[in-house]
DNA sequence: TCTAACATGACGATGCTT
DNA sequence: AAGCATCGTCATGTTAGA
């Protein structure tokens, strides 16, 4: 493919990344890199494809069925819970309200000090950002409103950073005192609710110096054999056989021609009607254990995303790239008020996993009070359709009204307008007039800040909110890291947008140690940048415009430099597959869905990389 | 007055659910 | 078989700024 023919701005030269002998920027800058350099291509893969033997997982199958016991959580009781003693001059329920979020008392009397006992959000955003100030060393929250230089913040923050997972005894809720490494890393595994048994047979095989990541790997890995029958276990081994020989012969035709197109498997879309995923924020789950193909077990983590209803194959074909990993298909109506069907493939833990708080509004009347005083009984809409990148005309409202004005629209003209405020999420927002959704409106639906887009024009919010993920109902998936990653964790964001993504993560409170944001769009880049400046994150953001710039060499010197990747999280371009495109709907291979196998070659050498240095530090011990 | 950025409105097919 | 939803594209018109 012409990697100049894919974008739409072609002819514009953006942002592309530097060349790959200079040197990376200093610690604690925000990296805006804009020089221009030669494209790469063809991009170089490596020859040999397989994997380090002495860093395969090695599944035991020790456990007995006692051995894992995960509860699910009610919503309410989120994350660690520190000692409630109430406050003194505060409503004690709005206390413990942010409280139960797992925020420290201290941090929230002062930020109900800081912003009113009214203002919810407000408030929110105060204590995320005391969250961040708290793992800069020496930063104390009263002086969280100072403005620092991002240099100056970024700098202290990297001088006391520890890349050890095994100091994160140290956390919020731990509550233990010793001083043994090993005894900090049980205590907290058993917060995060591991049973002890499993965290003790899992350091004895890890070793004692296996770090909470480690083992809270290993432990998956046992309980996916542990639950594999003698019957499966072949098929799995068949499984990963295949991919890893299918993987062999595909990766050229992703330098040369488009992918050959290939009988597809059977329909993997299993999904349920309701699209509930693995499970639902208080409710059972669906799905509690699921096999991982050796090559997608443990970190660095990833998480794909793209709409669910794309044209048949697509996602069985996107599947069998990502380790065979079967999507988990979800619907954001189960988060918000506003209906997004979308798949996601990803090698998270699926337990334990937390709904973001507080539980965003799910009726539309609840999440736009304003239209309930004019919404007619005839129009029984609670939920809103999928929001979309464009907008209804202006000519439809006042067609709408002219319809309704005389107050006893017939049965012809309610079908009409029922019909129409469907497909473009026109709301009542006066007498006998609808009117499209503001901006506003859908940050607040897609669970992003307050005019978070504010700034740029309004047919780029549009587009921008419409491209983005729903934020609580990937933070919900996302939420297993916070207690894997209390020192935070570096993110390789692809596609990023609006940076949805960050903000999950960010409202999840894990720390952003460094995030290289891959976008091409300067309008996107634009709004992230403003909100990493305006929340004071303290780690390094790198942003890179062009994904088909990113070679192997680049990723090496990131994992170098950054220490490696924790997460690689993205959902590439839909365009090309989206039912809403009546002109382009090509498939995969489209001329912006086909950046797909970006992702896919970004992610497998990332993967392939890491493991690779592991090995190397291993055999230098 | 010119240009670029921005806004508007017309344009169905596909595939799942009922 | 009918109903329904769908991270969209593009030509053209309008507006703002130099």
């Amino acid at each position: 493919m012409d990697p100049q023919s894919i974008r739409p701005d072609k002819g514009k030269q953006i942002m592309i990344i530097e060349d790959q002998d200079s040197s990376w920027p200093d610690k604690g800058k925000q990296i805006m890199i804009t020089k221009d350099s030669e494209v790469h291509s063809p991009v170089s893969y490596e020859e040999d494809w397989d994997t380090d033997d002495e860093l395969e997982m090695q599944f035991f199958q020790a456990f007995d069925d006692q051995g894992v016991a995960y509860e699910h959580d009610s919503p309410v009781d989120c994350f660690d819970h520190a000692s409630s003693t109430g406050s003194s001059s505060y409503n004690p329920n709005k206390v413990d309200h942010f409280m139960s979020m797992g925020f420290s008392e201290k941090m929230v009397v002062q930020a109900i000090k800081e912003n009113g006992e009214d203002n919810d959000e407000a408030i929110l955003n105060s204590l995320l950002t005391y969250s961040v100030l708290e793992n800069s060393p020496g930063e104390d929250i009263s002086s969280s409103s100072k403005s620092k230089s991002p240099v100056d913040i970024n700098e202290d923050f990297l001088d006391g950073f520890s890349d050890s997972d095994s100091d994160c005894g140290d956390a919020e809720g731990s509550g233990r005192n010793s001083d043994d490494p090993k005894e900090k890393t049980i205590a907290l595994m058993v917060d995060m609710g591991y049973n002890l048994e499993d965290v003790l047979i899992s350091l004895q095989r890890c070793g004692h110096d296996a770090s909470v990541e480690e083992l809270a790997d290993y432990i998956s890995a046992a309980e996916v054999a542990k639950v594999a029958d003698a019957t499966e276990f072949p098929d799995r081994i068949r499984t990963v056989q295949r991919f890893q020989a299918e993987k062999k012969r595909k990766i050229p035709q992703l330098s040369s021609q488009k992918p050959k197109k290939r009988p597809e498997k059977p329909l993997v879309r299993k999904f349920s009607k309701q699209m509930v995923g693995f499970g639902l924020p208080g409710c059972p789950p669906v799905v509690s254990h699921r096999y991982l193909p050796d090559e997608a077990v443990g970190p660095p983590y990833f998480y794909y995303e793209n709409v669910a209803l794309t044209p048949v194959g697509v996602w069985e074909h996107i599947s069998r790239f990502l380790y065979d990993i079967q999507p988990e298909f979800v619907d954001s109506i189960h988060f918000s008020a506003a209906a997004r069907k979308r798949g996601y493939i990803h090698n998270l833990p699926i337990m334990n996993r937390k709904p973001l708080l507080p539980i965003p509004p799910k009726t539309i009347h609840e999440a736009i009070p304003d239209t309930a005083t004019w919404w007619p009984s005839w129009d029984t809409r609670t939920k809103l359709n999928c929001l979309l990148t464009c907008i209804g005309s202006a000519q439809l409202t006042e067609r709408i009204r002219n319809k309704v004005k005389s107050g006893h629209p017939s049965d012809d003209d309610i079908k009409f307008v029922i019909e129409q405020c469907k497909k473009w999420n026109l709301v009542w927002v006066g007498k006998n007039r609808v009117a499209v959704l503001e901006p506003e409106d859908m940050e607040m639906l897609l669970g992003f800040p307050k005019c978070y887009t504010r700034g740029v024009s309004r047919t780029d919010r549009y587009k921008a909110l419409g491209n983005s993920f729903q934020i609580d109902t990937v933070a919900y998936h996302l939420s297993v890291l916070k207690p894997m990653y209390p020192n935070g964790m570096n993110v390789l964001s692809l596609f990023s947008g609006i940076g949805g993504a960050e903000i999950a993560l960010h409202k999840l409170g894990i720390p952003l140690n460094n995030v290289v944001s891959v976008e091409i769009s300067s309008v996107n880049r634009k709004i992230v940048n403003q909100w990493w400046e305006e929340t004071e994150q303290k780690g390094r953001l790198i942003h890179v415009a062009d994904v088909r710039k990113i070679n192997n060499s680049t990723i090496d010197g990131w994992i170098d430099e950054l220490n490696g990747f924790d997460l690689v999280i993205g959902g590439s371009p839909c365009n090309n597959l989206a039912g809403g495109n009546r002109r382009t709907r090509d498939g995969l291979e489209g001329e912006h869905s086909c950046l797909f196998y970006e992702y896919y070659r970004i992610l497998d050498y990332v993967r392939t990389a890491m493991k690779r240095r592991a090995a190397a530090s291993c055999r230098f011990d």
